[in-house]
DNA sequence: TGTAAGTGAAACCATACGGTTTCCAAAAAA
DNA sequence: TTTTTTGGAAACCGTATGGTTTCACTTACA
C-alpha cells in the first residue's frame, strides 16, 4: 500500500474509511475497537486508519499496549468548502440571483 | 479503467477530475476543449469525463461531430452534507468541549 | 471529393489499492 | 512465569486506476 496521492479527498473516498471515520468522531477507540465493527481482518483496518492519519483526520496515540485513534475532523472543512463553491447547483430557483450575488456572499471564515 | 465503486466521492478525489469539473462549472465544453487544459492525452480526459458522468456529476450531449461536456454538480450535494454533519470538528466554539467529552470517553479495558 | 477535426474504442502498461495470512514483539493479566 | 491481548511489519495477491499509443469512424469544411 504505498501512497503518493494522499490528501482528504482520496482519503475519504473509499466507504469503509468514512465509516472508520463516523466511529471515531463518537468515541476515541483502539485499533481492535474500530477492527471489531468490521469484516475484514484488522491489519486492513489498520491501513486505513494508517491513511487517514497522514491526512491528518485521525491522530493516534500509544497508551500502554493500546494505540488510541482519535478523530480530527478540522481537515474535512477543505472537502466542505470545495462542495460548497458549487453550491449554487443545487440550490434551485436562486441561480440568477446566486449568480448576482456571488461576489458579495462567498462566506470568507 | 473497469469500474465497480463509482460513487460521488471516489469520483472527485482524483485531482484532475476535480479540475475537470471546475472548467465545466463555468462553462459547457467539448472534449478537445477539456483535454486542452491539460497535459494529458486527450483519451485520458474522456475517461476522467466518464467517471464524471457515471456518478451524475457531467452530463454529456453529441452535437454533430462533438460532445459537449456539461457539469451538473447537484451530486456535490452528498458531499457537502457529509463534510457538514463533522463540522463541529472545526467550529472553533466547541472544540474545549469536544476535547473535554472525549477525554472522559477513552476506552479503558 | 479529399482532408481535417473530433471522438470512441481497443490493447496495453506500470503501479496503486484493498485485502489477506503469517510471524514477531511488547504489555497486561493469569 | 506463562499466557493472552494488542498491534506492527512483511510478503503476497488480484484487481482497479490512470495513463499511453494506435486505429477507425463520423462530421464538417475547402
Amino acid at each position: 500500500m504505498n501512497q503518493i496521492r494522499r490528501d482528504v479527498f482520496q482519503a475519504i473516498s473509499d466507504p469503509t474509511r468514512r465509516e472508520i471515520i463516523d466511529l471515531l468522531s463518537v468515541k476515541t477507540l483502539n485499533l481492535n475497537n474500530v477492527a471489531d465493527h468490521f469484516t475484514m481482518s484488522r491489519p486492513a483496518v489498520a491501513k486505513h486508519i494508517r491513511i487517514l492519519t497522514e491526512c491528518g483526520l485521525v491522530t493516534v496515540r500509544t497508551q500502554g499496549r493500546e494505540t488510541l485513534c482519535q478523530a480530527d475532523l478540522r481537515g474535512l472543512k477543505q472537502v466542505s468548502d470545495w462542495a460548497n463553491s458549487y453550491q449554487k447547483f443545487w440550490t434551485e430557483k436562486l441561480d440568477a440571483l446566486e449568480k448576482f450575488l456571488d461576489e458579495d456572499m462567498i462566506p470568507e471564515d
